[in-house]
DNA sequence: CCGTTATTTACCGTAACAGGAAAAAGTCGG
DNA sequence: CCGACTTTTTCCTGTTACGGTAAATAACGG
């Protein structure tokens, strides 16, 4: 119960269709949240069933007719309640650290391409938050709470995307100074073990 | 597919029980992975049903008998192969962000109280990882690739938490001069929308 | 005619999360 | 001695999420 209420934080800017959300969940809410067409269309099946959004079937001419859902006054108030609880702080739950954790079990030459990968990855998207920042706030503030919130997040992006960023460079380097005393020979298919 | 591996790269440190990987995951690799141990008891079937770990029972007196778990080479070749494909970027997935994304349209009271509680919570997570790093690393260099590793994670997990408790801080003030301007009054239960 | 875009829906499965409960044997406080 | 707690494993029932495959429908571009 949380892609559920994503969906209706998406929902207070405007009605959208399940197109639409997908979208946004590609892109804006996206940049913290992922979810594919299929999960959107089924938790906003449910969110109908209890009434918390309703849909107005809106005819279209060389097009598949579309459904416009739009937050109805329950959803509205659901919305407020689950905001007004307490937030359950996310853990991070990524690959690399494991891997990290277990770095003398694995090689490290496909860690060092994955983290040259991430490296990048993490770059772009740093780039992406500052060129909308940029664009949106250029003067840096915001006037409306609505971009005060959206303000605040792109902020706190930008800085996660860059500070991943620099996390992988340094890994790398740390990598580099170490491989040359490297302790285990990166072998073929795992025949031998060092245990 | 992920916390079988998160699983087995506990394993590598030493064999251990299920019991005490519940302990591990409330601590080290519980910093960014959290899972109970019923989740842990199941997977912990499912990876001896694959032949990735191997039992042995531990008669004790006074306490109830123990599973002590073990890689098998199997486990370690699969542990292997999983850190050698690339790693999928996790998204954050945290409520308050969801909530920023609809600033408008919560009640700001419970959203500061939220972001106070989470401000002392990653204020203190912070200060266990500079605790640990102390402990750990006081020189702040590591030796073996394991303690390369770990080290490595602890650094993140700090710059981690110090960026988010920052973020924090700086939303709350965003609030408070904000709030002069308030644009709506928060109400009781909803019988109020400004729509 | 084929592929793409727009739009929704259906089915399959597994993985993960949440919580409640029960065993069994000891240890410790009152 | 009773009750509470620790240690250790297991079983239960749910919901939520994730992932893939695929099908309808209908225009538009090549």
């Amino acid at each position: 119960m949380a892609l559920g209420d994503a969906i209706l934080a998406c929902l207070t800017e405007r009605p959208m269709t399940g197109y639409e959300l997908a979208k946004t969940f590609d892109s804006s809410i996206g940049f913290f949240w992922k979810a594919d067409h299929q999960q959107i269309y089924r938790e906003l099946s449910k969110l109908r069933d209890r009434g918390h959004i309703q849909g107005r079937e809106v005819v279209q001419s060389g097009k598949p007719n579309k459904l416009v859902y739009t937050l109805t006054p329950e959803g509205r108030t659901a919305l407020r309640h689950w905001a007004a609880r307490p937030s359950t702080p996310a853990s991070t739950k990524d690959d690399l650290l494991v891997r990290l954790h277990a770095l003398d079990s694995i090689d490290i030459e496909p860690l060092r391409t994955d983290l040259m990968a991430r490296l990048e990855h993490h770059r772009d998207r740093h780039a992406n938050y500052e060129r909308i920042l940029k664009k949106r706030f250029p003067d840096g503030t915001a006037e409306g709470r609505l971009d005060l919130g959206n303000l605040l997040l792109l902020r706190l992006g930008a800085r996660h995307e860059q500070m991943v960023a620099d996390f992988c460079e340094e890994a790398l380097e740390a990598l580099s100074a170490m491989s040359g005393k490297a302790t285990v020979v990166p072998l073929e298919d795992g025949k031998r073990e060092k245990g």
